[in-house]
RNA sequence: CGGGGCGUGGCUCAGCCCGGUUAGAGCGCUGCGUUCGGGACGCAGAGGUCGGCGGUUCAAUUCCGCCCGCCCCGACCA
């Protein structure tokens, strides 16, 4: 609810990502700084965000449950690179009902340790394995730059965490996550993003090997969408999960974890959203086709609303999410831009005309004006939304991938790197050394994003040093 | 934590330099009426410890000091 326009996204990318997630009531800034309060619409996207994974979640064999808030700050310091990861960062607990705590605890800013440490207890056997724990929550991470749903203190997230038998289960395991992320994402968020693996700068602390989905946004900066990690033995020897063997021998276990977060919704506004406001993905929009009814006069009033309850009974029966908006003290046209700045994918307007006709006019958000916008029959109409919803995320996909394709480059040169990185992604050869990376990062604020899975069958140099590189990575800014 | 900016109705801001009557505007909000196919209009209203504390002064939103908070820019991050 505003008169104002959106700052357009070429006059300033980040303002306007900010307004838009409050006039869109997505979420609003909290009392303490860094926190962001989820509005029911927001809240209500991140439902369907839920449902869409935990069914994933599910179908892959796992099972949900709620481990504890706060963390003995010890447990924190038994992976070496994991509170050295972290510690930067950790909110911690001194004292509880008043008296200084003889141990701090720690907020959890994810959930490696508590977990690893009650796996500890709960496998003995090769029997017990493997474990598929998915937990939905909250973390603290104490950033110091925060932005709504890109980076807050706490946001919301799942986190996955699995212990298996064999490192190759474990690792194949870290990959079938990637793909229900990427499957998600391309598939439900109409956000199309690249499975690649984290170099060691990059990769999460504790890991052997992070996976992620890498998404570009419409000013070309990379968001790091989901991850999933291969933990190795790592926290298997901090916190002593070991199992007895078909043969009787005492083993470590191979655990994973993986996480997608609120940050995704950012993702999803940042891919698709336009000056009007935002787009939102068909199978994840809180309100898939709003209706708006149009009266002339009390006289037509009657009757159009007759065929609006009738058309809304007819959605609803057919599992679509539609309201109508019948609000008397607002008209049409202020109607028709507040709808599109929440990036409801279909307006539905019913008026005389139509009732006379038989019809409704239907507008589709992804493409404003008169291009899309129809006149169809009012019979059937189920079947015209459902079937338009999906084209409409057919064409949010395409739109994205062709921007992504578009503005990803490869460069001959380290200088033409350097160009390509200032408004897109370089994909280049690298030899995967640290130096390397940090000579970009350096010059260029770019970091590399993902070493993506497919990869081109040759080899290369690498665009920074010239020696021999094996594979290619994605050079990029980041969020 | 360094550099810059800002705190005045719900929001965006004016007023402050140069202290002095009832502190204003636009938007939003409430009521009534007319409207309604792309951001309607009229009339009548409600709403402010001028961020906090202290100082100067006959008198402080205005001048001074301290504190608090927020925003932007530089070192970390899903």
């Amino acid at each position: 609810m505003s008169d104002e326009k959106l700052t357009p996204r070429s006059v300033d990318f980040s303002e306007w990502y900010n307004q838009l997630v409050q006039r869109a009531e997505l979420a609003d800034y909290a009392p303490v700084r860094g926190c962001m309060v989820v509005r029911p619409y927001g809240w209500t996207l991140w439902e369907n965000i839920q449902a869409a994974l935990d069914r994933r979640f599910k179908e892959t064999g796992h099972v949900n449950a709620a481990f504890p808030l706060f963390i003995p700050m010890s447990f924190l310091e038994k992976e070496k690179e994991h509170v050295e990861g972290f510690s930067p960062e950790l909110a911690v607990v001194t004292v509880g009902g008043g008296e200084k705590l003889e141990e701090p605890l720690v907020v959890r800013p994810t959930s490696e340790t508590i977990i690893g440490y009650m796996y500890s207890k709960w496998v003995q056997s090769y029997r017990d394995l493997p474990i598929l724990i998915n937990q939905w929550g909250n973390v603290v991470r104490w950033e110091l730059r925060t932005r709504l749903f890109l980076r807050t203190l706490e946001f919301y997230w799942q986190e996955g965490h699995t212990a298996h038998a064999t490192e190759a289960e474990a690792r194949e395991e870290t990959l079938r996550m990637l793909d229900v992320y990427a499957d998600f994402a391309i598939n439900d968020a109409a956000v199309p993003v690249i499975k690649g693996v984290k170099s060691q700068t990059e990769k999460f602390a504790g890991a052997v090997m992070s996976t992620t989905i890498e998404a570009m946004m419409q000013d070309t900066r990379a968001l790091q969408s989901g991850t999933s990690h291969f933990l190795g033995q790592n926290f298997a020897k901090a916190f002593d999960i070991k199992f007895l063997d078909e043969n009787n021998t005492l083993q470590y276990a191979w655990t994973t974890s993986w996480g997608l977060s609120t940050r995704f919704i950012g993702a999803i506004i940042m891919t698709h959203g336009d000056d009007q406001g935002l787009i939102l993905p068909p199978k994840l929009a809180p309100i898939q086709a709003v209706i708006v009814p149009i009266l002339k006069s009390d006289l037509e009033s009657a009757p159009v609303m007759e065929a609006v309850r009738r058309v809304e009974a007819e959605l609803k029966a057919a599992g679509i999410r539609v309201k109508v908006d019948d609000r008397a003290e607002v008209t049409p046209g202020f109607k028709f831009n507040d709808w599109e700045l929440r990036g409801v994918p279909i307006r539905i307007e019913i008026g005389p005309k139509d009732v006379e006709k038989g019809s409704v006019a239907l507008a589709r958000r992804d493409k404003p004006g008169r291009e899309g916008k129809s006149f169809v029959p009012q019979a059937g109409l189920a079947e015209t939304v459902k079937t338009l919803l999906a084209d409409i995320h057919a064409s949010l996909l395409a739109r994205a991938t062709a921007f992504r394709d578009s503005h990803i480059f490869d460069p001959k040169d380290y200088a033409e790197l350097t160009e390509a990185v200032q408004n897109g992604w370089a994909y280049s050869y690298w030899c995967e050394s640290a130096e390397c990376e940090a000579k970009v990062k350096e010059d260029t604020k770019a970091t590399t994003r993902c070493i993506p899975l497919d990869q081109p069958s040759g080899k290369g140099k690498c665009i920074v040093c010239g020696k021999d590189a094996e594979r290619k990575v994605y050079f990029a800014k980041a969020y």
